[in-house]
DNA sequence: CTATACAACTTGTCCCGACAAGCGGGGCAA
DNA sequence: TTGCCCCGCTTGTCGGGACAAGTTGTATAG
């Protein structure tokens, strides 16, 4: 009834780990050292590194030590809406400004495409699936690590209105702003959030592998009468929270970021 | 610069899930099969399966066959805040609600305690590490899946006032109203949300394997002048979803959970 | 001093074998 | 019919070996 080998070796690695022997961007003893300090064999040393690597403890790569983890972390408070865009570089206190005011270097890739919206899109857009739409999508990084995705899509009765949202450019007010200079506020949103493992896809473009879960952020915005867009945005689960503040604060500083 | 064998294993089940040759809950061929398949020892056959249970598009147990994963998500409104201890059994659409709307079989286990806060709940509730505070902790079910864990915190001075808070009873009206009725009612909430893998602890408590993580949402509840309660939910990330709504959406029915 | 090449490490991939442990069906016995 | 055991299937655990591929420091050649 004991238990298995690897898991041995997994749980007293991870107790070291969580006790402080190695610390964050410390390196563990190689497969080699392991395997005499626990007289097993290779296989199954590996079987139990494995098992912290997917439980997001270790970082592995060909030819380096294995490596423990560290997170630093980035919180977005999304009911702060006013400054939705949160790319923009408006003042306020914006992502991006999070991101300066602790010394690191963000930058993004910025792409708009005609697409035909797909099913998730569309029954939140309240349009016919496969009608076209135009995505505004960017990618984030900071200090050149990929830090989120994010796909804005906007239905084609409103693009055929304000055609800007089609152009490839970067809008210099951020289009909520641009939007709602031009009547069409937008009055309400309704954010779903939810967290899984990622596609090969999304591991891809985050660059992450694997014992990283995404964090998926769905917001779609209201104007007075109908949806106007809908924002999917795929964060790496390990470097982002999410926070929200409801109801009367004024009294308190609720900022002070944990972590 | 072919892929790796193991991994054009795991690209071609993945495949063959997404495009419906293997439905949710079917079996998969077993690994003698799938070795004869693609013409590959059984460990590298294994690698292949195990990545996809990383990836939780697989369940495995010993002595059954690999059996793609079926989710079947519930939705948690997080800003309808007025029946937020949502396993109460006061009418609205709590939890509770939407579970046995689906005619699922709800159950709870309930405990509180007398502990000493740990550094996360104490920052939060503006207390010194270490304290006294009571914890009313609380583990759902549905049809006997463990669905969700919460643990209350409520600090020291808040008990003393009111000490229905310590018993270990569950609290009829809910203890929000149970405080709203002695004058203290919570007006704002400060939430944050995160995901990560499980620890072993939290594994076991929901019985998750690997491939899934978990959905954490750490609510702080403020009275007028300071924090009175915190409430760390921590839910199968596979399961469940949360939604919140903000600004004016009274012309929207956002209702009809998506999925 | 610099740049290249090599050597000695690391982890990644893949194969083979063996036995343990869990599940389910069929057949036997009460 | 009902209950039990056994057999044949499944995956889980653990060992061995071999070579590929990536990283890093050192020694050498220019």
């Amino acid at each position: 009834m004991s238990k298995p080998l690897y898991r041995q070796v997994a749980d007293t690695l991870r107790a070291e780990i969580a006790g402080g022997v190695f610390g964050p961007g410390d390196d563990l003893p190689s497969e080699r050292e392991l395997r005499e300090r626990f007289d097993a064999s290779r296989n199954t040393v590996r079987q139990g590194l494995q098992l912290l690597v997917s439980e997001g403890l270790l970082n592995s790569s060909q030819g380096r030590a294995y490596q423990v983890r560290s997170h630093e972390v980035f919180v977005l408070n999304a009911s702060k809406f006013e400054n939705l865009q949160f790319s923009q570089r408006e003042d306020g206190d914006s992502y991006d400004n999070e991101v300066l005011h602790s010394g690191r270097q963000p930058h993004q890739e910025f792409r708009v495409e005609m697409v035909k919206v797909t099913q998730e899109i569309a029954e939140r857009l309240k349009v016919t699936p496969g009608e076209q739409g135009v995505l505004r999508f960017c990618r984030r990084f900071v200090d050149d690590t990929p830090w989120s995705t994010q796909a804005t899509h906007y239905p084609k009765w409103l693009v055929d209105a304000h055609p800007r949202l089609a152009e490839p450019d970067d809008i210099e007010e951020g289009s909520t702003r641009y939007l709602a200079d031009r009547g069409l506020e937008q009055i309400g949103y309704h954010d779903e959030l939810m967290t899984r493992m990622p596609t090969p896809e999304e591991a891809s473009e985050l660059q992450i592998g694997p014992g990283v879960p995404v964090l998926i952020w769905i917001r779609t915005g209201f104007s007075a009468d109908k949806p106007v867009r809908c924002t999917r945005t795929t964060f790496r689960g390990d470097l982002n929270h999410i926070t929200y503040d409801l109801g009367d604060l004024r009294a308190h500083a609720t900022g002070g970021d944990l972590h």
